[in-house]
DNA sequence: TTGACATGCAACCTATTGGTTGCATATTGT
DNA sequence: ACAATATGCAACCAATAGGTTGCATGTCAA
């Protein structure tokens, strides 16, 4: 849970994914033409997102494939993001609520 | 966007979020009795929160008062988790395929 | 077999992050 | 007015993150 967050974090890593999304089972050097950065800055990313699951490798001879692993990201929403939501509108009244008793209070 | 996945990144900063679902409108020194460490370490942590727009205050007095606001969240699930959540079952397939194909290759 | 290709591993550097301490400011209650 | 309370601001520090370079390993193709 705590490896996927930290994942997500990166730009870089959010771009892998969407690569992988576009065109999934790519090779690091194809993975590495639309990042502006070195071949193993790219391994470093996507060792990240192996070790959140978020990509899943296979060796084909001397080339890796990374395909993108969404299930992790289902349970971030379920888990997490679905909790939130789920009050969304109770929370925005809440914040309303809270503003105007703060107004009666100064007033 | 980017605020938003680098504030749930950090564990503590997640656990505020948490505390803010539990009770909502705590002040500063209501969260920190649950956070073990400074009350500055905890207002840096909710100064990114307010960056990222996930928490909204409203000052009482000398009180600040912190309220979650899940509309980023909702946000990143439409615009990022759900996407890749919607071709979850293709993306699994696919990757199956390519674990045969490799498969296939080898043998 | 051998050279080119695809990737891995490790040391290193700099910027950022998460935390601290110390002091300043503003509000409250007596 | 004044002491206590609630918070802000800034300097500082150690650990981590993100990137680099250099070299090693393993596979393919002629």
């Amino acid at each position: 849970m705590d490896e996927v967050f930290k994942a997500l974090a990166d730009p870089s890593r959010r771009k892998l994914l969407d690569e992988l999304f576009k065109s999934n089972g790519k090779t690091l050097g194809e993975l590495c033409e639309h990042l502006d950065m070195t071949r193993q800055a790219v391994t470093k990313h996507l060792v990240i997102l192996e070790a959140a699951n978020l990509v899943a490798t296979v060796w084909r001879g001397r080339e890796k494939l990374h395909y993108l692993n969404p299930v992790p990201l289902q349970e971030i929403y379920e888990r997490w993001i679905g909790k939130y939501e789920r009050h969304r509108l109770r929370a925005l009244s809440d914040l309303k609520k809270g503003l105007e008793q703060n107004k009666n209070k100064k007033g």
